[in-house]
DNA sequence: CAGCCATATCTTTTT
DNA sequence: GATATGGCTG
């Protein structure tokens, strides 16, 4: 009996194929971790240095997990296994080399807040006004050309002609000149400069290629260009490379993931062996069942067919309700009665949803039924302003070049150095070529600025001072000694609202984390420490062990599996989301439907769609009509609250009254699908008192067919299941 | 320069 | 509804 008896036919296959390019093509609950799991078991067991692995996954927590699964399977070696997300890989070989390409070794990261202040800046200094030009869409096209490895130069010859673009193209390349003065790197320019490194350092590359003789690669589907770029420089020398991906999954394309790695994966790399999972090892049948007739509505996507041998279980249950509120208490409630009757534990159940802001409700109606939880995402522990705060006089401290980080606490606390002080020591600085800080210790600058240079001087010594320290004090201690110094605690102490009391709390939590990353570490570093904290992903802190209902993202669930699942906000408009709704453009429709797709398949028993009649957006009521996705669910595994005619048409929806002043977003033309015309059939093959027989009742006699909305319903007595209502476009009847 | 009030914009998803 | 920004005043 050996590790990998357990495995199925194709999964065995996956694993001992060891050389060569290997793209498998894993769908949802396939068992793809057990094979990367196996594989690696699988190498070790066959001599290969576990040195020599590397395993790319998409979070941290994820990372962790498969060398837990590996030490589990081999004797020893797990631990000298790299495995690790992108970014934190890059940040690794970053910190080694990037000096070869003229930044210091100890660059500091920046996150979108840091990325916008900056652009923000930029724009004032290049006269762009911020009102025609938002930071948040330059950012977007900056980090789209870097997710495409477009230079500022190429991007500026790109768009040569392009008016529109020229603010873009200036505020871009401004953009990358003052993030290496800042001495600081994005998220994507981590990706991207590891890219250039490797490309013009041979020797660097090659000491990498020589590291990583196999590579994986899991969530294949969801890379983008720089991403891919990487691992084909590391695989070019062994082309040991396995990829893991399930283009059906691809919800990344917001991000810039590229579907075409997935789909020319054999293009790039000659003689790729493919292997397609397609048992589903998750989900029962009529979850599996809903989830395949969502996807089988995409065009783009290849041809897979995911089955299972799993029992039917439940039928997908669908509530409409009438609003947010009631769709919290109605969730709230389900859970509350099957943890009391012992069904399942908190921890075996969570609660999707496509928007962060959707949390709130669910939360406050958690609190009251005294329903344990813990929300993922929405605001990072990190980006909170205190904490960054914070984190910005220990980047100071570490990176004295981050003009971003001292600019955010030159007057935090409040120390007379007002926006007119900052501007004029920029001013100096850009015109004598140096550092903001350097200028601020240039006695030169002190003399322009007049009555508050006295300001300035204290301000130095302490960020001095705590330079020094930092050479031989630990971190904690250092955070202790900015925390008294600035008096930031006293001075929330004072104010003596909840919200103060709240940021001391989390202050506290930081403090901790410090602690906590010091005992961990035997050599910690603040450098260590604040590369840590930026690429930690909230899901990367979600424990399993711990009993709550988990709250989160369809994005962050990606990858995890829940016996009960509550999918909210089943609304067209909220999801899909309106902004894929109003364009011409159906790839905007199908990502969110591969988003549904994700979503239908966490379930492994249970799944519960709710979506509510009205709701609160931005301070305006909403009325929105149940998710096309949820009538794409054939009805016959659905037990739903709305009738298939509610369903399929719009009359499920409340019309706002006469005086209200709320209008629906959609205008009627959106709930009237065009599938109505593709998939009612002009005429059945059937009629009332013939024999038929459905793939899954077996045989019946029609009994009644009506006129559906998009639809004949037809009702059929069969022999071994009853009598069933269906759709005929669903049920496939056949003539006997 | 800081504090206060009015307003605008926001919400799709994240390493 | 909540938060960030901008303008105004002391």
């Amino acid at each position: 009996m050996s590790i990998y008896d357990t495995l199925n036919e194709k999964q065995k296959e996956a694993v001992f194929h060891t050389e060569g390019p290997l793209l498998i093509l894993a769908g949802a609950g396939s068992g793809k971790t057990r094979v990367l799991t196996h594989r690696i078991a699988y190498l070790i067991e066959n001599g290969i240095n576990p040195w020599n692995i590397m395993a790319i996954t998409f979070t941290n927590k994820a990372a962790g997990e498969m060398r837990e699964r590996v030490n589990n399977l081999v004797e020893f070696g797990a631990e000298s296994i790299w495995v690790s997300t992108f970014h934190s890989s890059c940040v690794r070989i970053l910190r080694r080399y990037i000096d070869k390409i003229g930044f210091d070794n100890n660059f500091t990261i920046y996150d979108t807040d840091d990325q916008k202040k900056l652009i923000k800046d930029i724009c004032k200094r290049l006269n762009i006004d911020t009102k025609y030009l938002k930071e948040k869409a330059v950012l977007a096209e900056i980090s789209k050309a870097k997710n495409e490895m477009i230079t500022p130069e190429d991007y500026a010859l790109e768009n040569a002609g392009d008016f529109g673009k020229k603010n873009i193209i200036s505020v871009y390349k401004e953009y990358q000149e003052q993030m290496r003065k800042n001495n600081a790197l994005d998220f994507d320019d981590l990706l991207v400069k590891t890219v250039e490194l490797l490309r013009s350092n041979p020797e660097v590359l090659e000491s990498y290629q020589e590291r990583f003789k196999y590579i994986m690669v899991d969530e294949y589907q969801d890379t983008n260009t720089v991403q891919f770029l990487f691992i084909r420089l590391l695989a070019d020398k062994y082309k040991n490379i396995c990829v893991v991906g399930d283009d059906d999954q691809s919800i990344y394309k917001f991000r810039g993931a590229n579907i075409s790695n997935i789909l020319d994966f054999e293009k790039y790399f000659e003689n790729t062996k493919i292997i397609k999972l397609e048992q589903n090892y998750r989900s029962t049948k009529m979850i599996l069942d809903a989830a395949n007739a969502i996807i089988s509505n995409n065009t783009a996507r290849k041809e897979k067919s995911l089955w299972t041998e799993k029992d039917e279980g439940y039928r997908v249950i669908f509530r409409q309700i009438d609003s947010e509120y009631d769709e919290a208490e109605y969730v709230a409630d389900e859970i509350s009665q099957v943890v009391r009757k012992g069904i399942y534990s908190y921890n075996q159940i969570a609660c999707l949803y496509r928007t962060n802001a959707q949390s709130r409700v669910l939360e406050e109606r958690f609190i009251r039924e005294g329903i344990p939880y813990k929300v993922i995402g929405g605001q990072n522990f990190y980006q909170r302003k205190e904490i960054k705060d914070l984190i910005a006089y220990l980047k100071t401290v570490e990176n004295g070049r981050d003009e971003v980080a001292i600019k955010r606490i030159i007057n935090v606390p409040k120390r007379g150095i007002g926006d007119a002080t900052v501007d004029k020591i920029d001013t100096f600085a850009q015109a004598n070529g140096i550092s903001f800080y350097d200028a601020l210790k240039n006695e030169n600058a002190m003399a322009v600025i007049g009555r508050s240079a006295s300001k300035i001087k204290p301000f130095v010594d302490f960020i001095q001072r705590l330079k020094a320290e930092s050479e031989v004090m630990k971190i904690s201690d250092i955070m202790e000694h900015i925390i008294n110094e600035t008096g930031y605690v006293e001075e929330l102490k004072a104010e003596g609202t909840d919200e103060a009391k709240g940021r001391i709390e989390n202050i506290g939590e930081f403090f901790s984390k410090i602690v906590d990353y010091e005992e961990k570490n035997e050599n910690a570093t603040l450098s260590g420490f604040l590369e840590e904290i930026s690429l930690i992903a909230d899901i990367d802190n979600l424990e399993t062990e711990n009993d709550y209902v988990v709250l989160m993202t369809i994005h962050s669930a990606k990858g995890l599996e829940f016996n009960k699942v509550f999918l909210c906000g089943m609304e067209d408009g909220l999801f899909p989301s309106y902004m894929s709704i109003g364009t011409d453009d159906t790839s905007e429709i199908e990502e969110e439907r591969r988003l549904c797709y994700v979503a239908v398949t966490r379930a492994m028993d249970s799944l519960t769609i709710t979506s509510a009649r009205r709701r609160m957006v931005r301070g305006q009521t909403q009325y929105n009509a149940v998710s096309r996705f949820v009538k794409e669910i054939p009805r016959f595994i659905m037990d739903a609250n709305v009738s298939a005619e509610k369903l399929s048409s719009s009359e499920g929806i409340i019309k706002p009254s006469a005086n209200s002043n709320a209008k629906p977003i959609f205008k009627a033309k959106a709930f009237e699908t065009r599938q109505y015309e593709v998939k009612k059939q002009d005429k059945l093959e059937y009629t009332v008192g013939d024999t038929v027989k459905h793939i899954k009742f077996g045989v019946g006699q029609v009994m009644d067919i009506t006129e559906g909305g998009r639809d004949y319903e037809v009702t059929v007595d069969f022999v071994s299941a009853g009598t069933k209502k269906m759709f005929a476009s669903f049920a496939k009847l056949k003539k006997m």
